[in-house]
DNA sequence: CATGAATGAGATTTCATTCAT
DNA sequence: CATGAATGAAATCTCATTCAT
């Protein structure tokens, strides 16, 4: 399944390469010239089927979020128990930012922003992911009994899953810079493994003392 | 102590407004115009003082990263417990990142991008403050024994304390879209907890089973 | 015949005005600005159909240059007997000289600028013209037996016909300055008959004594 | 002697790098920033000393013509005959144009702009060198009976001589493009030797027929 | 006497957008 | 339905010049 799954094709050939050079360059750093070179089209081509370059990046910030959304709703839907919804959660998040590598950096570039380009549509889709990470985090017993927030669990997961997704790009930057060899297999696969052991499988944290 | 302690009186009237306005807006988004207007001097000036707009956003990225890696090493000279150590090093970030909040959205921006813009004096600085991070992380029990990365608990946390700074700005535009009331008061100050106790307070974490 | 004949009147209708404006004033002199007013377009419409200003610059002494090696080519192409030849030669570049007034101070901008701006093509286009000088003067029995470097000979030809060419501007401005009534009829006319009866008409010259 | 030694050493540690910067580059193309850079001082000490751009350029020219008029008018001084004076004019003008390479692209970058820098003083200067020149050639056989113009003789001395000065610099870029191996010693020597055969030591010129 | 600092004006170039076809 | 051509506005950067010290 794509992120554009429910735009036309003539949409999605625009679509799907923005996604890659907004990813990389933010919002005011892509122009619609590099767009239309990447996606082999007349740069007004744009124009006549979207019509603008914030509409351009509207709907990508609209696909990927419902994307996630969309698949997030299918996996949980008729799974019943906590543990079960929590684990799909984090993997199904995990997938999706393994297969789809743009996300995270296009996310990213548009929080830091702080949200200036979300349109309320947009919003919609993140309120909606949002929804169902947090009702689903608010069933473990780790935030039950831990007393754990579920808004700071859903931050630390994003949050870190983000953070290594976006890691090997820099990493290699600093290969030369670090002196000792620290693993460089740092992969969505074990932020993944470890984000089930501390929140999914372990059970309610016992404190140091006490 | 602030970020731009080491430059010149002159310098740093152009560097903290720049700081500003490249956190908001990536270095991208950012025009020179801007940053004059600002720092309330000739835009001419700042290319008279610093040279050019790529300078301008380096120099800003090393004030950034040697103020972090300064301030973390001096409080954790001659501490040797690792626990504490540990415990210094989340409540150095997390207390760092609430005083210049203009750091996580900067640096976001900056990651996002690849690190295209990242100059070896930033690498040096960002290599400084990782292998700091690092050193004191592999002391703690949960990596010693209990076969965490420090690497992984490294991204963890930086990804979890950024992600809460910068909730609060979308938090805001969400808080028309999302219906139940969650805690508004997601803070650096929680996550900081958090991730003490979970990285740091709690002993080597005992699975679910075995 | 136009030396900008090879090109579409697009790049004609832009090319035209800016080798005026060159000649004027030279390479740094010309502004975007100028020529884009005297071209009756807007200057963002020069870099969409020529792409920059070295380019325009390019254009237009490739322009002017394989136009001067075009009609001499022409001209001299089945003329056999030497003599023939050279007065052609000189007549015909006398006689685009005082066509196109422009060439000549455009050329010495770049001749005095040690030819910095000149492009391969450029090259080309001065190394053809200079190829059919230099082959039908040295058919010349003043230099065939009268010992005259072809290459002086056409240094001589060309810097006279520049000078003679670039003399009147400057005159004019002299006129009050010098006493006496030197001719003013100073022309390229007579400095092409002047050259013909040096270099062409005259017999293998006998020295002084000998 | 030198061309400013009217002036200040102070005048003179500026215009003498001066005169190279805007002999290579024209005047529009010579900023103030690489005059001060050549002469090691402080860009605002130009202005102090000197005044002004338009004032620099000034004082160069001035120095230049000057500088040849007092060369060839002591040089010419109580030397009676005319073919010696003519002989001493050429060979004066090649021996300053070979020891000031300057000056020929200097003086060339100038006419080609039509004079339009050309304040009264250079203009004085220049019609100095030009009244010697003109009375000069003016006394050889070859224009009293002749009938060669003496301007024209002028003109072709000039203009055949700064060519050969500039050829230098563009031959070597054109040196790939030649074909056959042209001569490469074309020198100032040799034009003069050539000059002085054409318009001194020959009778006066005997047409083909006739 | 000299200069570091500053700047208004203007240079080249890019870019989102429009429009006639 | 699509696009080549065009452009106003704004971006980065340069430069001749001034001025306080």
């Amino acid at each position: 399944m794509h992120p554009f799954t429910h735009h036309s094709p003539n949409e999605r050939s625009i679509l799907e390469p923005a996604a890659r050079i907004f990813a990389l360059r933010g919002y005011a750093g892509t122009s619609m010239d590099e767009i239309a070179r990447a996606a082999g089209v007349n740069k007004a081509t744009i124009y006549y089927r979207i019509g603008n370059k914030a509409r351009v990046y509207e709907r990508v910030l609209v696909g990927y979020f419902c994307h996630i959304a969309e698949v997030l709703e299918q996996r949980l839907h008729a799974v019943p128990i906590p543990r079960d919804r929590a684990r799909i959660l984090v993997e199904t998040l995990a997938a999706i930012f393994a297969e789809h590598g743009d996300m995270p950096p296009l996310l990213l570039h548009e929080l830091a922003s702080g949200g200036e380009h979300l349109s309320p549509d947009v919003l919609a889709g993140i309120a909606r992911v949002l929804q169902t990470s947090l009702t689903t985090l608010s069933a473990l017993p780790m935030v039950q009994q831990g007393g754990v927030s579920p808004l700071l669990a859903h931050l630390m997961i994003i949050g870190s899953l983000f953070f290594t997704s976006l890691s090997g790009s820099v990493a290699m930057r600093l290969a030369a810079n670090i002196p000792q060899g620290t693993e460089k297999d740092v992969s969505l696969e074990l932020m993944k493994d470890l984000l089930l052991e501390l929140f999914v499988d372990r059970d309610v944290p016992s404190r140091k003392e006490d």
